[in-house]
DNA sequence: AGTTAGCACTCCGGCAAGGAGAGTGCTAAA
DNA sequence: TTTAGCACTCTCCTTGCCGGAGTGCTAACT
């Protein structure tokens, strides 16, 4: 079926995705004829539009617009017909800036990225951060936080910061603390969250008696932090972009739904995680992305990593009348960027 | 001269700005009378409404449409006519398990609250957290994070968490980070980052020789890490409730300006800073808030309090018609509560 | 002197009619 | 197979008109 058009077909098909993109206007077949240096003529290009109409990727709004791509027919253009423009200079040195100004905690430094990517594309720009579970500790401590209360920190490979109030806790003195914390990050060294809390576990099992009633009652405190998963972490930047569009400054329903859904980390996570496991970039057309509350709208985005495990993902969301052949090279170089960053930390 | 309104003027300016603030739209004589009973016919009302617009209080958006209140107009409401409405039972309670769920380091409590407050008022939400330079420290470590990296983490009586990378460190030992850390904990002790920061430097000046090379160059270290000032925080909550304004929703260069304005974290940070050192509520109706970008929103804002010191503030942001009577003691009490909840930290 | 009924006037919003413009599908010819 | 021509459709903009809401003013009433 798709793979059995021709090149003029395609070729109609690319043009009339490219001049929606431009214009987020239908497109008619006088244009297109145009465009193509009238080779042919409104006629023959309506004929063929009829066929790509036939074939589900274009539509008509009503009888006598021009015709709109379909979510078929970006996909089919995205997968076939994307001629990728590449990065100006001044982009790349731009986001390389960004990331340079990046120098604090990691998440600094995907911030920073995020929020240049979405000035550069013009739409918002969303970078999830998976759980840190899975990755390397740097190191832990224990630190007092007021009465009774006590801050388990942890700080992975790369730079991820995380903290967990302990609550309820008698104090403990200070030298206790420091104590506790040396020890804790002798059983941490080159493990992950999910090994240390094992190893605690077994430590606390194993041999009770050997602690001070001090060291036990910090093992299960520290235990117990650990328990609860850290959730993973959202950043969303540009969101004003998505008013630029007018598919959305438009439709204030339609507006007031993604803006709900930036609110509500879970659904931007569903959104990205595909991205997150694969290598390579990923784009979801509309109705493909699988939230059913967003059915209007594309995300492309690309997992980052550390090493050789994926940390998070990076992307844009926008209507899906998106600049694909810009945002696409935009969004890759991002996450190659952070990959890099991410290498010599 | 405001003074010099006889009661029954008032009462009808009073009347026109709940109206307006119920309905969004222009309010006629008709409606005021009988809204007061039919005890003045909409005649008499009319005149009454020719000296209010002529003392400033209303506007007529065109000849014949109903009166509408000008700034001045809701000020005046704010400052005399305004009949609080108390809060809910259930809403107090709602605040009370937010700010208990917000178990976490401060600004999760923050954001809990603020969140909750943005929802009962439906309204954008918005905490802001005065760089903590002033608190006072519970303590302070170092810690490793990937080569030639140094975590710098603080944390101030409250639970407020702070961390600073520090970078092209040639790596300490465990031991020399440990044993530096129980020393800046013990500099530390009792005093803000301010004062400890000069109290680094002191040391540094007073008695080069008596430390080795390690704890120079740690302390170096952490008068370098503590001198770039950290900024504090804006977290806004509910910014999709802001298009259920029909006042936003309908212009979108209104919603697109004030949406920018949530990315840039000091223009929010100004328009709340007046709150954070006053005691009582803050009201700022429109062209009243100093922020020249945004002459026609309205933000009621309040600081709260750590112990005797300001720590910053919370508030809510929204078209200058905002229901005043349900959102102020809204605000204060959520004031109110975090002050509360910080008391026992 | 303050209040009110009455009335003419203004302005907005909605609706229908009409015309221009853009684009299509179909047919017939090249 | 392509294309010119043409009738047709639909949107969008303009225009004109009407009803409704609300005002301001004046004159009468209390």
């Amino acid at each position: 079926m798709a793979s059995g058009m021709d090149d003029r077909t395609t070729r109609v098909l690319r043009h009339i995705v490219e001049d929606y993109i431009a214009t987020a206007e239908p497109v008619g077949s006088r244009t297109i004829s145009k465009k193509m240096g009238q080779s042919l003529s409104p006629a023959t290009i309506r004929n063929i539009m009829a066929d790509l109409e036939e074939a589900g990727f274009l539509a008509q709004p009503h009888t006598s617009a021009g015709r709109v791509p379909t979510g078929a027919g970006f996909r089919y253009y995205i997968d076939h017909l994307l001629a990728r423009q590449s990065l100006a200079r001044g982009e790349m040195d731009q986001l390389h800036r960004a990331a340079g100004e990046g120098n604090g905690p990691a998440d600094e430094l995907v911030r920073q990225v995020s929020r240049l990517l979405s000035n550069l594309a013009r739409q918002a720009s969303v970078v999830v951060v998976s759980s840190p579970e899975q990755q390397i500790l740097s190191s832990v401590s224990l630190m007092r936080a007021g009465v009774e209360r006590i801050l388990l920190v942890t700080v992975m490979r790369g730079g991820w910061v995380q903290h967990r109030l302990i609550e309820g806790e008698p104090d403990l003195t200070g030298d206790e603390l420091e104590k506790f914390s040396a020890y804790l990050n002798e059983l941490a060294e080159g493990r992950t969250l999910l090994q240390l809390r094992a190893r605690i576990l077994d430590e606390l099992g194993k041999e009770k008696a050997r602690y001070d009633r001090v060291m036990g009652r910090a093992l299960t405190m520290s235990a117990r932090a650990l328990t609860d998963a850290a959730p993973g972490e959202v950043f969303i930047e540009g969101r004003a972009n998505i008013l630029e569009q007018p598919e959305f400054a438009e439709d204030v329903h339609r507006l007031k739904r993604i803006l709900r859904a930036f609110e509500e980390k879970s659904v931007i996570f569903r959104l990205l995680d595909r991205a997150m496991v694969s290598r390579a970039i990923q784009v979801s057309v509309g109705i493909e992305n699988t939230v059913e509350e967003l059915p209007d709208i594309s995300v492309v985005a690309s997992g980052y990593r550390q090493g050789a495990s994926s940390v998070g993902s990076i992307g844009l969301i926008g209507p899906v009348r998106m600049d694909y052949s810009r945002v696409i090279p935009l969004v890759e170089y991002a996450a190659s960027l952070l990959t890099t960053m991410f290498e010599d930390r």
